[in-house]
DNA sequence: TTCAATTACTACTCATAGGTAGAATTTATA
DNA sequence: TATAAATTCTACCTATGAGTAGTAATTGAA
């Protein structure tokens, strides 16, 4: 019951990024230093993010990233949803989601709370919430 | 953000022999077939089930798998922790956690509530409240 | 005693996530 | 133009979860 190392990596660099907004451009070296996650890895996951479009690229000499759109526009669904780690409608505790109605066992109710409160926090909160709060993550 | 399929299909065996609870021992082939969990799959987990003092086995012809203590006795989260799958008090959605007090970031108090919902459904609820709702899992 | 039905053990295969290596491509600057 | 600094591409390696195969061990019943 985590998030995937992948997902986590992609927030924390997409906050850095968010946070250092004056900086037009961001390399993977120090993102890679910083966040403490392997460059090799952590340009691979970025090239993700370029396609995905949350993240532009400037190739060659003194190139880097930068966020495609305003942080407080990347929310951190948009993230997960890239690596198929968001949570869906109708996913089940147990795997099976096709009970409904009179035809339920005892977690499915329980379920539904949490889960809304995870959904909405995911789709709520954005990058601008997440950097800036005065702790490097 | 799931369950571990093995979490899922362990949940779903003790709920089903919870559910049949007036048959002294259920086999390996019963189970299988009723609940769709490959044979040899099921065996090797209903072994680790077995390890953990869930479930005693009889061995040999008529033999079978029973749990070994009252379905309102054994939890979820009892189940989860056999696989590694259990929330853990400090766990943190970004797989960082040592952030505390003054400097937190935004998810940091918005995980909390579902995270200690998701342990509450898991610590409280028990076999025999998944089992015997009216439909087969 | 023999046999068939059962769980347990050992050792594999397959798929996927996580991570690495090296070369290709792009581009500003010297 | 040549070089160095950067991203991108292709291809791999490693670890782990998921699943399979075959055999050994156990035991009730014929
Ligand atoms: S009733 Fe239970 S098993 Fe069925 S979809 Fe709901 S939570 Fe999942
Ligand atoms: S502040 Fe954020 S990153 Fe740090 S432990 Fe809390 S949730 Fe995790």
């Amino acid at each position: 019951m985590q998030l995937s190392n992948t997902s986590q990596y992609a927030i924390r660099m997409l906050a850095y990024m968010a946070d250092k907004k004056d900086s037009p451009l961001i390399n993977a070296t120090e993102l890679s230093e910083a966040l403490h996650i392997p460059y090799k890895f952590l340009t691979k996951i970025m090239t993700e993010l370029v396609k995905a479009d949350l993240v532009v690229s400037v190739r060659g000499r003194e190139g880097g990233y930068s966020l495609s759109k305003k942080a407080s526009d990347i929310k951190v669904d948009d993230i997960l949803n890239i690596f198929h780690d968001s949570i869906q409608d109708k996913q089940c505790v147990l795997g099976i989601g096709f009970c409904n109605g009179m035809c339920k066992c005892a977690l499915h109710d329980q379920w539904m709370e949490p889960k809304i409160l995870l959904q909405k926090m995911f789709r709520d909160s954005s990058l601008e919430d997440i950097a800036g709060k005065g702790c490097k993550i």
